[in-house]
DNA sequence: GTCCCTATACTCGGATAGCAAGTGTCCGAGTATAGGCGG
DNA sequence: CCGCCTATACTCGGACACTTGCTATCCGAGTATAGGGAC
């Protein structure tokens, strides 16, 4: 079991849009550039966003992508879930249904056990994912990074948009 | 993000194979017939169960699995690693340090605030996985099983074993 | 000076190849068993 | 009748193809902008 990349670059650029300007947008290709991620894989991604409603396009010159929502009202989860798609991590194919001692569908009304107790797992790591937002992402970013960073990035920001 | 097959068999395996009468041994083969899936591919999952101590292996005739230790020393999350590997889901890239904005490796001390939200979900992930065990999964098995089902099970183990 | 129009350059969006990991299979090495043979 | 030996049949274990999904890329559709021209 692995996430993709995609769930990485997403969430750097979510933190990353929810430090601009309000109302301003940055295009993929500056996203992409910015973290030294192949442009055009990146935009895949983020069209995964925008479908999903976390992030808005902007068309045109002077567009690009923008946080469709405030920080504190996006969760970790839904960008994950936007990116790697909500299918659980357990997949139950019911083999306790096959082989020998298969029977008619009735006596199978009770959940399978094993994928209950799976699920169970499932259902902590989402809700230690829900629990989380950008917003506080963002906080815990500008504690820990470096202020030598910090100072970089701004500079970096203030060249690149118009 | 998707857990392979093999977990769900593993875990069905080791429920059955706790099962047993003490001491016996159960071939892959059998496991597979009673499952119904693919034999050959359930032996390389059960191969994994083998090396990580989990079940262990006896050869020759009237061979086959059993398991390593008590059900209750058993837990799903060493289940869970044996077969995935311990590689966590979520991988840093650490794409923080890459693009315009890159600087020496001393400014990026502290852990990168994205990685450590998503080990935090991984090991909540973990820590449900960890708290429940195979003998507990017997247990709930043996209350939610339809009493017809059962009675074959134990008719076609009787059978099988020699 | 102001308004409108047009050409442009830039953006997103979906459709298209390449590759790694999971999926599925096979045959060889090794061993406890079962039967036969000898004492 | 008992013990030993051998052949056997069965087991696991690792090495070998195949398919799905992640990785990576490209070009076309659409739009806000910037500049120029007319009034």
């Amino acid at each position: 079991m692995q996430l993709g990349q995609g769930v990485e670059w997403a969430l750097h650029c979510c933190v990353v849009l929810g430090a601009l300007p309000h109302g301003a947008a940055l295009p993929a290709s500056r996203l992409a550039e910015y973290h030294g991620v192949p442009p055009a894989y990146l935009a895949k991604h983020l069209q995964a966003l925008s479908q999903a409603g976390i992030v808005e396009s902007v068309a045109g010159r002077r567009g690009g992508y923008r946080l469709a929502r405030e920080p504190g009202d996006i969760s970790l989860l839904d960008v994950v879930d936007a990116v790697e798609g909500e299918t659980g991590a357990f997949r139950c194919t019911e083999i306790r249904r096959r082989g020998p001692t298969a029977s008619p569908a009735r006596y199978y009304q009770r959940p399978c056990a094993i994928a209950v107790a799976m699920e169970r797992a499932d259902a902590a790591w989402r809700a230690e994912l829900q629990r989380q937002t950008i917003a506080e992402l963002m906080a815990t970013v500008r504690e820990t990074v470096s202020p030598v960073i910090l100072r970089r990035a701004r500079d970096w920001f203030e060249e690149v948009l118009p």
